[in-house]
DNA sequence: CACAAATTTGTAAACGTTTACAATTTGGTT
DNA sequence: AACCAAATTGTAAACGTTTACAAATTTGTG
């Protein structure tokens, strides 16, 4: 009735319990006599091993916390792609915690890490204050943590981190709206509290400066990294005298937002208003026009975190932390041209 | 250095673990005095009781499995927003299982519900072989299922659901676009295995049947629920001659890829062809047009899912499988109009 | 105050696994 | 055959918690 235990296999082949972990574990410690024998009664049991008792004797979980801003995110879905991938190659098992959802505090997040054994984390999203309360109880149990796709926080220092160049990417996106020809170039961030975002819009500020034009007051509107949220921020912008002809939005979801809201207003895209986005989301290219965007490896930051933290899980900790810069790369599709002149 | 056992609580307030241990879990049954004792033990240590430990001891994770075809999908990631809610509220950690990405078998995912020691599981995909192998292993523990989003397969009938009637908001999406004169109508489906996708199409076919209407080779194409297959299909659907003038996608993203490559086609729609989705997503609203769809109640169907599902846990299963059917709604925006007469 | 009843606390076993360590077996060498 | 080393197996403790059960304490009653 209830799931057989390695007793009755012990049992059953005649052999102690010792010996039936042996043979799952380390084959090659048992003979083959007795090999045959024990995996003979497994199969007539029908025997798996019980995953808790074992974890709980071994004080190892191979559980890995993600705590990311929202699964739902057509961004983070691709990069959970990838963490699922590389995380089922190395044998170990995802917990999710959605920032977004607010359904627990940093404090929380830190109790869960140690109460559940989690084997390390992997931070994808920034809480402000999340660095020092995740130090305080990490301090605890010197917990394996890798920090993705944001650049790490001042308090995050001494972890490692994989991601893409935020800054340098905003730049590249800024600055081929400038090539166009544009000169009042807007944008729509996300939530201050992000890191992400605030990387982007130091590459806007750096390219916009770097091409003397000077951002005016209004020119940069909070989207909130959401649709809704993107429409007013678009609505905000097209009240300015005059209006910026050319936006760059934080990421795609944004884009699509504004690119709708400009479309109600009457504006032709890309010939009234440029819009770029950033992330190349699945629906970057079938939306109308196909959006123009910064397309990010997404799956292999995922990969890549969890390969890593794997390693320090693993390995131990390495003596100073290493950051891994992934390639972005400029999508060139249809929501850009050269400004009306 | 390493976690607080419950022991070191005890020594340090001076009672036995099983004091403690009541202390956490049954305040109740402890004297003021001694409790306030503990509490402050508790907090100077920093003890946060071991959950490895406890399930171990217990018998009961308080975590449930989730198989479902991918969380990338926007119409499940409601879903999951819903699941994750109760969850919550219930005191149940989340395992996700994603069967689109096909790293486990049927088998595998079975054995991991009982090597994990899950609580229960909630089945959101059909995959063909998987009733009967679920049922097999599910044998051994008679372990608390419930399935959500699609009519339950025959061999499931012994577990609850919770869904929408996919047949007759099937019908509801066919006989809308019946009314608006079109007779011609073409449908966008899923996989075969799905039975989601089996009832969309039948209710399309009932539809169709009930207005007299054959439906012709070359008007049913499958999509593969996925954005390219859906433009692919829509190509095949252009092909015919004469070719339908409107058609049903199984879901959205299906509905955003037809619509895409009909408009690449030079067609405009719905003018020349009109385009209806299912499922509500979040693009469906600022898609060009905004997309006419079926609006289905995602958060709630995993919510109610969730709760079925923990009163089955904790009550043991009801004698009779239930099934709860949520509402469906029509929601009516720009990409359906009269035929061009 | 004595006693019983009720409440609170402690003792110790149990959950299923892994792993030092000890005991046994095997195989090779003389 | 006797011995030793190496390989294999068994014994038993341990992981942190919960919980019957027993023991001790408190409370209530006459």
């Amino acid at each position: 009735m209830n799931a057989v235990s390695i007793k009755e296999v012990a049992r059953l082949a005649g052999v102690s319990t010792a010996t039936v972990s042996r043979c799952v574990n380390n084959p090659e410690k048992v003979t083959e006599k007795t090999r045959v024998k024990v995996q003979q009664a497994i199969r007539t049991t029908g025997y798996s091993p019980n995953t808790l008792a074992q974890s709980f004797r071994r004080g190892r979980t191979n559980m890995i916390m993600v705590v990311l801003p929202s699964v739902g995110d057509p961004f983070f879905s691709r990069v959970m792609r990838g963490i699922r991938k590389a995380a089922k190659a190395k044998g170990y098992s995802i917990v999710i915690e959605e920032t977004q959802l607010n359904t627990m505090t940093a404090d929380e997040i830190g109790a869960m890490l140690v109460s559940k054994q989690m084997d390390g984390m992997l931070l994808l999203a920034s809480l402000s204050p999340f660095g020092t309360e995740i130090l305080s109880t990490h301090s605890q149990r010197r917990l394996p943590i890798v920090v993705g796709c944001e650049t790490v926080a001042p308090e995050l220092a001494e972890f490692s981190s994989v991601h893409i160049d935020n800054v340098a990417a905003a730049i590249e996106a800024t600055q081929f709206l400038l090539d166009k020809g544009h000169s009042r170039v807007g944008m729509i961030t996300g939530q201050a509290a992000s890191l992400l975002t605030k990387d982007r819009e130091l590459g806007y500020r750096k390219a916009m400066d770097d091409a003397g034009i000077e951002v005016q007051q209004g020119w940069i509107v909070n989207g909130e990294l959401s649709i809704d949220g993107a429409r007013s921020a678009m609505r905000a912008l097209l009240d300015q005298r005059p209006a910026p002809t050319a936006v760059f939005c934080a990421n795609d979801e944004m884009a699509i937002g504004a690119l709708h809201e400009a479309k109600l207003a009457g504006l032709l895209v890309p010939d009234d208003l440029s819009i770029i986005g950033f992330d190349d989301m699945r629906y970057a290219e079938v939306s109308d026009p196909p959006l123009t965007t910064i397309g990010q490896p997404a799956e292999a930051i995922g990969e890549r975190a969890i390969y890593r933290l794997c390693s320090e899980i693993e390995n131990g900790r390495p003596a100073s932390s290493q950051n891994e810069i992934l390639p972005h790369q400029l999508v060139v599709r249809q929501s850009v041209a050269a400004p009306r002149s």
